[in-house]
DNA sequence: GAATAATACTTCTATTATAGAAGTAAGTTA
DNA sequence: TAACTTACTTCTATAATAGAAGTATTATTC
């Protein structure tokens, strides 16, 4: 069905077409990082637990940014180094990303370590999270794209 | 990272955790087969538009039953029948799929061809959507699993 | 009641993707 | 200017998938 690991359309089908994009093991790994744990280099997802391999790194990054739903810039402090981050479309997966972690959370329970009070807002204001990480996401755009200033 | 097709635990992210389960190619076609298509056959499931070959199909339904996401009876009309089918934990990605086809139908419209009925709804009361979907899904249970009648 | 067909798999092989180790090129620091 | 960092690239072995073909059990047709 999927050969390569590029993007193709698939059958008009609303989860497939969007699992052509995000239907690996590793792309919503990659999203997580940029979404909820604030990594946005290279190198800081090479460290993650997970321990994805540096070519499938490369290959998702280019893919994510070719779909859209990511997009670079060359770091503020060093042309080296280079910063990735969530486009629109890409935001727009915290309304997918955040029912994913509590489906997660009342249903795979005794697998997870989750932190105290993250967990403690994931329970009674759901929202309040989503619109957190929202906001989060706001703020490090404007302290590290905004570098016209 | 994940050898082998069986679910193992990762790392104790929510996020990482779910995709031990659901982070495949497949495995969210099946789920949509039975959560949306009304597909609950075995054959049915080979028959789909996505053609999924018939050895990764079984592999995905014998880890999905294992992981507790599905499960299946044998067929009221013939014995050499199978019906797959749901269990709660399976409904509950209800608030995952719908999200997903959300933001499917927000970011990649151009690719899609969804019913013009159900893409008005989706417009207008993604929620009702959401609730026809777990009543259809109920429905079914009542016509074909309560075969102690 | 024997031959045919349908259903749910299983097996096999070729192709493709992934993991892991090692290297490279450009920019930075000591 | 030598060592180091960062973001890749390349290579090889292993694992997963696609596709074709077969099997076992149950049902249907003649």
């Amino acid at each position: 069905m999927v050969s390569k690991v590029e993007h193709r359309d698939r059958t008009g089908c609303p989860i497939a077409c969007a699992l052509d994009i995000i239907g690996d093991h590793w792309t919503l790994l990659i999203i997580r990082n940029l979404m909820f744990l604030g990594l946005h280099e290279y190198k800081e997802m090479l460290e993650t637990e997970e321990q994805i391999s540096s070519n499938i790194l490369t290959i998702r990054l280019k893919m994510l940014q070719q779909a859209g739903l990511i997009a670079s810039a060359s770091h503020p402090e060093s042309k080296r180094r280079k910063l990735y981050y969530l486009t629109p479309t890409g935001k727009d997966l915290v309304h997918v990303m955040v029912p994913l972690v509590l489906w997660s959370r009342r249903n795979l329970r005794e697998h997870l370590r989750i932190p105290n009070d993250i967990d403690h807002l994931l329970e009674t204001d759901p929202q309040a999270f989503l619109q957190e990480t929202l906001q989060r996401l706001s703020d490090w755009e404007d302290n590290n794209l905004k570098s016209l200033v």
